[in-house]
Order: structure tokens, then C-alpha cells, then sequence
DNA sequence: TTTACTGCAAAGGGTTTGCAACATG
DNA sequence: CATGTTGCAAACCCTTTGCAGTAAA
């Protein structure tokens, strides 16, 4: 397992193109704020939060942030993670960045970090998951794996009892 | 992959027995609407929403049910599944029924069905997600894994858009 | 000039909390 | 009787929506 490679360092103008191409196939503009979230999202280590959204593109509201997030989750850009921390948290999809990976998810703070899984236990997951799907005739689209546990900037120090 | 044993097949005495001991080690009592919770999560088919444990238990009151899901929680023996369908689902945990499972999570409904993965791809799973945290110093306690897709109920029908 | 998009403000809705009454050890 | 528990109602807070105005094709 070892980390994915930074979304900083991949080719923005690649992501906005792909995004702006997507976007067009269903009649929709890649507006300036919908660049900016995408951009946000490229800069930011990791799955963003709304707030983290709206202080790093410059004055977004947050009303059509959230709108432009659906729009680009429809449109598979952007993807929604849910954990038990009370806010929804973005990232770019495989889609557009090509590197399927893998959550460590903190649940002192929240916090996400990607990583990847070797490729032979990804294949070995695959089978098993789609075998089980078969069993119950569920049409499996995408698997989810996360590591929740305690990030390094919280373990020691007394967190506040979060739930999950 | 396999189905779990049903939870309806669990020995509901030995539920209740360890949901006490687990209250009573933190100075908690194991009261009728306690008891009225596990209860529902032992007969009800996988993971819950508040609205089907108040429906399955009789005349539990919301905010009662919300507070003792949240202790229930701290002690382990309940576990909260937090999806993008806009409400939380509740399950007994690992320790209370020694199940260990994964989950298909339809997007179109939310509906959660149980699944165990072979232990071989366990076992690998968990050597890599250990290397994994071990690279970025987080500790992690236990992982997650879910196929996301489209149950059997849902399949073919035109559901409504939902996110994720 | 039609359709998509924006932003403010207000509404929604699942979850949490204040508080007084109750139950339990 | 001291502490944990309950339930009603109100508050919370993230997210969504109504609507009038703006921008892009």
C-alpha cells in the first residue's frame, strides 16, 4: 500500500477540461465558481468541506456551491463522502484523476487521507465483493473501503468523544 | 463470500447479558427501552433507521432512542452507518453478535444488506490497510468495506437521483 | 431571448439538548 | 435521596430551495 499521488500534481488543465467536457455533454457550463470548486479541490490535501471550499475559492457562496457540487457529482466530477462527522466532504472522482484509492479516516477530527491498496488485494476484493453481490442480485457499481481510526495529529491528546 | 448468520439467530440472551455488563462497566443501567433497542436491531433485518426502531419497539420516544443509541454507542454495542440517504442506520456491533461483515449499501433506497467476505481476502485487506496506516502514523482501529449499487428491489425501476 | 447560473434569505429536516418529572439502586 | 433516565418541545446546524436578477449561448 503506499500513497496515491498528490492531486496537486496532476495536470489541472487535464481535470478542467475533462470536467468542462462532461459538464457540456448534459447542456451545462463550466462556469468560473464551478472552476473555482474544481480547482479548491485540486489544491486541497484531500476530501474538502464546504467551509474549507468557500475560504479556498474566493468569495463563493454557499448556496450555489452546494448546487454546483450536485451538479458536478451528476455529471461524475465530484464525489460526496458521508461520514458520521456532520459534514459532507468532496473529492474529485477516479473519473477525472485516474487513481482509485482509499480512505483513512480519523474519527477524532474527520480528517481524510488517501491512500492506495496493491493491486492484487484490490483484484482479490473485486472477486469477493462481486460474488457476494451475485448472491443477493445487487448490481454492485463501486466498492468502498476506509480505515477509520485515530490520525497522527490526534492520537495522545484527549479528543472529544466522537461518535462512529 | 457468504451471508452472515442471520441476527434473529443470535442467542438474544447472551445479547442482552453482554449489552448489560457493557452498560453496567461504566456505571449504566440496561433499562426496558434499552433493552426495547437491541431488541429491534436482534429481529430487525440488517442495519436500521430510527424510524423502523421506533415503529419495531413500542412507543419508544425519539429523543430517548437518540440518547440511548449515542450510549449504546460509547460502550460498543451498537455501531452507527452513517450514508448519504440522508438519515443514520444502526447495528449491533462485532463485539455484541462476533460477526464480523461488510455491507451492500443500495444508492437508490439506503437499504443495507450484510455480507462476509472469504478470510483469506480479509486477512490480506487487513495487512495492507496496516502498512498503509503505519505509513502515515495513524492508528487505525477498524476498517470498513461496502459495495455501493443497486439492490434488488430498486433494480430496473426508475429510482429517484441519489447522491453518492 | 431563451436557458443556465448566481446569491440572498428563508425553509427543511434529521439530530441534539433544556428541563422538569420519573425511576432505580 | 442521589443519580441515572425519560419525554416533550425547542433549538441546532448542515443542507436545500424560492425567487428575482445576471450572464452566457
Amino acid at each position: 500500500m503506499t500513497n496515491p499521488r498528490p492531486t496537486t500534481q496532476l495536470i489541472a488543465s487535464n481535470v478542467h477540461q475533462l470536467a468542462a467536457t462532461k459538464l457540456a455533454a448534459v447542456g451545462q457550463r463550466y462556469t468560473a465558481n464551478r472552476r473555482a470548486v474544481v480547482e479548491a479541490l485540486l489544491i486541497l490535501p484531500g476530501p474538502a468541506t464546504i467551509a474549507e471550499l468557500l475560504n479556498a475559492g474566493q468569495g463563493l457562496a454557499q448556496s450555489s456551491t452546494y448546487r454546483n457540487l450536485v451538479v458536478l457529482e451528476e455529471v461524475g466530477v465530484v464525489h460526496r463522502i458521508v461520514t458520521s462527522d456532520d459534514h459532507g466532504r468532496f473529492e474529485l472522482t477516479e473519473a477525472i484523476t485516474g487513481q482509485h484509492h482509499h480512505h483513512l479516516i480519523c474519527e477524532q477530527c474527520g480528517i481524510i487521507i488517501d491512500v492506495t491498496l496493491d493491486a492484487t488485494v484490490e483484484a482479490a476484493l473485486e472477486r469477493s465483493l462481486a460474488q457476494g453481490a451475485a448472491n443477493h442480485r445487487f448490481r454492485g457499481l463501486h466498492h468502498r473501503v476506509d480505515l477509520l481510526g485515530v490520525c497522527r495529529g490526534c492520537d495522545g491528546r484527549a479528543g472529544p468523544p466522537v461518535r462512529q
